[in-house]
RNA sequence: GGGCGCGUAGCUCAGCUGGCAGAGCAAUGCCCUUUUAAGGCAUGGGUCGAUGGUUCGAGUCCAUCCGCGCUCACCA
């Protein structure tokens, strides 16, 4: 038998002494009058005289986690909200039942208790027991108090463990809580209406990524698990709703890493009547006040560096000027402007590129655009640590996006970079449908091509675009990108509560009571 | 998918060039009525990720597989 198997059993026994003494072993509630943070923000800073009169009652509920028994007394630590309230357990005082109740407690245990404040020896705010009714047991070993839980794969697969034993981890997950709310409070306050749209899509489209597929029995039909809300937001502002966003989840079958899980949450929203630099402004704004809403301030740590959200810090360039800037030295003289404007001329920056550097992955049959691109990622997303807007995307990876007037090969659209991420994209959104067709056909080119990524078409879209939708800037924001951003964690699985991981072998817990059979 | 690394008690970790599988916490029993990484005495706890192989002998060396991490590729 495992040993937690044997703590198991063991545990279950004392459950049955403690009904034994009288007490329910899974009780419906518990009355409390304060929460132990309530009773540490109150109590903190009395003294002991102040707490003596008059005495302060309390009946309060936790987890405990740390439990000491000094013959015919003890202590305890209460855990509530993250926070810890120590408890003094005295024979006398709890009576000879109380004591045996308590003698049978074990770390991890949920109880309630009912007495008096006052200070220790130690000077240290504690309950002084009067009562304690059990509430519900751990039968499961916690992990051990010092190191706490700190494998990797165990705080991903039991992250109520990790939870229960890690309170800094508690408090990025209440950031991120902080960060969607701040992103809702300052959408609601410029007039943005929050909808759903479909998770479940015939057609994914409105971003260029390999989907999930379902499958829906009545109709006996296929479905896309959708890799954006795009298409149908912008049906929305067809409709008339001028001001909408949407926070939800998008998913996208590709790989993991530290920046990428299969499914992740996305504020995206669409404003009719301004261009991709009319939301530029807007995200940064609503950037930097969910920086001052989550963390207090405008200066976040990012790792070694600092990150500064204030508005006066972020930098501007095109994607052309980026690539111009961070030309790595070994690889020649920086390329001018001209250098973009031809398959043979970006064909031979390429070359350079890699001659001195790393390997940005050249396709001749890419579009020219699509190497722009690619070039732009491998020189200088790495150096974008404060938050910068790139803006001026090709036309070639942006079949959604405005062309520029004057250069149809580029078009209106930014993203901000931060951390060496990307967490936003925005763009003068395409309405004129026979434009938007011909985007979709090159999409279908490139689909046939060999590329699975491409955009397929959607006439239902080009209908709606054919009823006139105004002109409008649209932009999605990557909220646990962000969220990692705001908490200084370095890998996506640290601000999304369960991260995929494959499946595990479980093994049960009846197998503990099946043995005893 | 490629490369590198890791997997030992419930948890956190040692275990050297192959030679009796260890510590702390947690657990169990006893003592202890203001302790706090409480303390003292005693006790139990292992398919060393799995399967093969080399060897007189494998936690240790080799191969394969499984799981995890890092990294590269892929990835609006």
């Amino acid at each position: 038998m495992a040993l937690d198997e044997k703590i198991y059993e063991l545990r279950r026994e004392k459950l049955k002494q403690i009904e034994a003494l009288g007490q329910q072993v899974y009780p419906r509630k518990y009355e409390f009058t304060y929460t132990i943070p309530q009773v540490l923000a109150e109590y903190s800073e009395k003294t002991a005289e102040q707490l003596e009169n008059p005495r302060v009652t309390v009946r309060v509920a936790g987890r405990i986690m740390a439990i000491r028994l000094m013959g015919k007394a003890g202590f305890a630590h209460l855990q509530q909200d993250g926070k810890r309230l120590q408890i003094y357990v005295k024979k006398d005082a709890v009576g000879e039942k109380g004591f045996e109740l308590y003698k049978l407690l074990d770390l991890g245990d949920h109880i309630g208790v009912s007495g008096y404040l006052f200070r220790t020896r130690t000077g240290e705010l504690s309950v002084h027991v009067e009562e304690i009714t059990f509430l519900s047991k751990d039968l499961l070993p916690l992990p051990e108090k010092w190191h706490g839980l700190t494998d990797v794969e165990l705080r991903y697969r039991q992250r109520y463990v990790d939870l229960v034993m890690n309170p800094e981890v508690r408090e990025v997950f209440l950031k991120r809580s902080k960060l969607v709310q701040s992103l809702r409070r300052f959408m609601d306050g410029q007039g943005f209406v929050e909808v759903e749209t479909p998770m479940m899509q015939p057609i994914a489209g409105g971003a260029v990524a390999r989907p999930f597929v379902t499958h829906h029995n009545t109709l006996d039909m296929d479905l896309y698990l959708r890799i954006a809300p795009e298409l149908y937001l912008k049906r929305l502002t067809v409709g008339g709703f001028d001001r909408v966003y949407e926070i939800n989840r998008n998913f996208r079958n590709e790989g993991l890493g530290w920046r990428w899980n299969p499914e992740f949450t996305m504020l995206e929203f669409y404003q009719a009547y301004t261009d991709y630099r009319g939301v530029m402004e807007l995200t940064q704004q609503l950037i930097e006040q969910a920086a001052k809403d989550v963390t207090g301030g405008t200066k976040t740590k990012w790792g070694e560096d600092e990150i500064d959200w204030s508005g006066s810090n972020w930098r501007r360039m095109t994607m052309r000027e980026a690539i111009i800037q961070h030309w790595p030295e070994a690889a020649g003289a920086k390329p001018q402007m001209s250098d973009f404007a031809s398959s043979g001329a970006v064909e031979s920056l390429v070359k350079r590129f890699n001659s001195a550097h790393a390997h940005v992955a050249y396709d001749p049959k890419d579009p020219t655009g699509k190497t722009i691109a690619a070039l732009f990622d491998a020189a200088a997303e790495g150096y974008l640590i404060q938050p910068t807007i790139i803006y001026e995307f090709p036309t070639a990876v942006s079949p959604l996006s405005k062309q520029k007037a004057d250069e149809p090969d580029w078009t209106e659209r930014w993203e901000i970079f931060a951390g060496q991420m990307e967490i936003a994209n925005g763009f003068s959104e395409l309405n004129d449908p026979e434009d938007q067709r011909r985007r979709f056909e090159q999409q279908l080119q490139e689909r046939e091509r060999g590329d699975d990524e491409a955009h397929q078409m959607d006439e239902d879209y080009i209908r709606a675009l054919s009823y006139g939708m105004p002109p409008a800037g649209g932009v999605g924001v990557g909220v646990d990108r962000l969220a990692m951003l705001l908490t200084d964690s370095h890998t996506i699985r640290d601000v999304i509560l369960f991260p995929l991981l494959r499946p595990e072998k479980i093994v049960t817990t009846e197998d503990a009571v099946e043995r005893e059979k």
